[in-house]
DNA sequence: CGATGTCATGACACCGATGTCACAAAGCGT
DNA sequence: ACGCTTTGTGACATCGGTGTCATGACATCG
């Protein structure tokens, strides 16, 4: 590979004059400019990062460690990769910013984090980015202070800097949706409790009822979603049974995800329950694939996945930039709901007729 | 950051002798090395990749140029994300070789080939793959002669050495799966016909009913998926409209995808058809989390997407180390069935009968 | 017209590792 | 005891760029 000293030798002029080229750094007289351009094109000159990052000490890369690519030990698991839009936002920052995103990959085992980091300090990252597959509490192997870090989708105890979803304030509007929409018992099938998400959630959900008036019932809220594989069928269908059997059974079933709201179709279809007329169901996630080819189209709650990427890259720009963190508090990104038709708004007309009785 | 200087002189050694103990490349003595490691973990040494590339000039870095991250510039593509399992096999045979993987994103974008090409080879990267988000014809830019580059999921008219799903063995496979079944009418509705997959796994379908004494029927099979969004839906009802109306319609209908498979299900189901009782379905992909999660679970091919990625890791290493390339052909790989309860086996019971029938 | 400033360029040291060579001390075979 | 190998260590050059400083040719200004 030609270095810049072939360059200098072929276009006639000294090394320096063929950097100032390059770096646009300092004057240099137009023929000269022209010489060197064309000797860098007849060479295919490509400059070393290793040899420039020497001597400037700034990489220029930005480090990001993520389970997302692998997700899973076993290949089959049925989960989306929804984080995977996390790393897109980061990247698409980190590119506009001129730095260069190093991706590696735990292939699922927290193990491999900790030579990964070595990796990426041995490259001199200027920042670095740890992205979760879903909400939850990290601790991280300890680092030398001075590289910035930022967690995505993730927090830890010692207050780094996070970048998380509002899973209260998404379930939340949602919930406040579907009151809207007319329903009053809504029965909400949560994922597993251990799961920061289904806290949260919960109590958006529980918010939402509260400031609509509603007295919150608690055997309409049922786990539904087993942490060990292979007991989710059964689990649910023992949810939705429970629900159906209620005296006064719900008017709509709000999911974990999208992916349990596909099932309860099934579910549902197969005891000829019929969706949304007989039962309404919301989902979470915004599973592109799963909500809007379902009939009928779900209704759920987007996780801001990609504006989550960005916001941690932002935060770990101005970390490195040096600048003063205003607040330690972990970024809060909230995602939109995306209304469609698996919930019915017919109810309205009763809502809107019992509340004009009532105040007639 | 503290340098190899810095430890040698804790240690009271010279710079070389802490490199040795480092790279274990000549003996050092005892006590020799216990100080040196002291003065490492004190100082939280680590040493700088750029500057032992410099001298050694081998980067042990490997490029990754993809669009699966950040598929489409519309996060809104129904599409799932199945090429980064591609990367996840080159990750870990990559990580394996003890080498790292830089992976670069495209965001979509074709023309952000050409810059990204530029960052690896300033970091001096010893080879390159391409990983495309379907089976397509591809044409990077020029690459100097001496950067290995290998092509996943897709090739290039100059022969550069690329790794390909075998679609035409995997459509075979499954339509003679099927004919085991006991079919003998196989509706196709086909991806858009000019993608490379079309034409080969209708080449497959054909070659399945050839070396089952079936006569190709055209009208059997229709193109279902169109390249612009939007009008999917009416061109698969029409297409399904008239595999029904045929004079002897179909017994099942093999997809392009199990999205489509998905939809199918959904317009099946508003006809009042029961699948599979009255029609029977198979899809391609082994989209996990539509194929298993369907009512019924769907048959259908897994595309080898993993195993394409530890093959094109494997051909880039052995370009590294100068082999002899033992062939230029495009590596295949193909990927198994997934028989699940879409298809009927029933028919099996006629088909045997008639069988028994004629040979009596 | 001399002082000062800008333009255009080159000489040289330096970043942080490692390869080469040199060299002393110890071990070993004869 | 003499050569020879092995062990353990350091001095120094080198990789490919860039920062610093010096220099000569002009232009500008009071």
């Amino acid at each position: 590979m030609a270095t810049i000293y072939d360059v200098a030798k072929r276009a006639g002029v000294s090394p320096k004059t063929v950097s100032r080229v390059l770096n646009g750094d300092a004057p240099v007289g137009r023929e000269t400019r022209t010489a060197v351009e064309q000797a860098i094109a007849d060479l295919g000159y490509v400059p070393s990062n290793a040899a420039r990052m020497m001597r400037s000490n700034r990489s220029g890369l930005i480090g990001l460690i993520t389970g997302a690519i692998s997700q899973s030990p076993h290949i089959d698991e049925p989960k989306g990769l929804p984080d995977l839009y996390i790393v897109q936002g980061v990247q698409s920052t980190i590119a506009q910013s001129g730095k260069t995103l190093m991706i590696a990959d735990t292939g699922g085992r927290f193990d491999r984090v900790a030579p990964l980091l070595q990796t990426f300090l041995q490259h001199r990252v200027e920042g670095l980015i740890y992205v979760a597959d879903y909400h939850q509490e990290v601790a991280l192997p300890h680092l030398p202070k001075d590289s910035p870090l930022v967690l995505a989708n993730c927090f830890d105890r010692i207050g780094t800097p996070a970048v998380l979803p509002d899973d209260r304030k998404g379930q939340q509007m949602l919930v406040e949706r579907i009151i809207k929409a007319g329903h009053q018992r809504i029965g909400y099938l949560t994922l597993p409790r251990n799961m920061c998400a289904t806290k949260l959630r919960t109590e958006g959900y529980k918010a939402a009822l509260a400031s609509a008036g509603i007295a919150f019932d608690p055997s309409l809220v049922l786990p539904a979603y087993a942490e060990s594989q292979g007991q989710n069928s059964q689990l649910l269908w023992d949810a939705i049974d429970r629900l159906l059997s209620l005296d006064v059974p719900p008017t709509v079933l709000c999911c974990g995800n999208d992916e349990m709201a596909m099932r309860v179709y099934g579910i549902l279809r197969t005891r000829g329950i019929r969706v949304p007329e007989e039962m309404s169901i919301a989902g979470y996630d915004n599973h592109v694939s799963i909500a809007k080819t379902l009939f009928p189209p779900l209704s759920t709650v987007g996780l801001p996945y990609a504006a989550m990427g960005v916001r941690a890259a932002e935060r770990l720009l101005s970390l490195i930039d040096g600048e003063t963190p205003q607040s330690s508090d972990p970024t809060l990104v909230s995602g939109p709901i995306s209304w469609r038709s698996s919930v019915t708004e017919q109810s309205t007309l009763h809502y809107l007729k019992s509340k004009g009785r009532t105040t007639q």
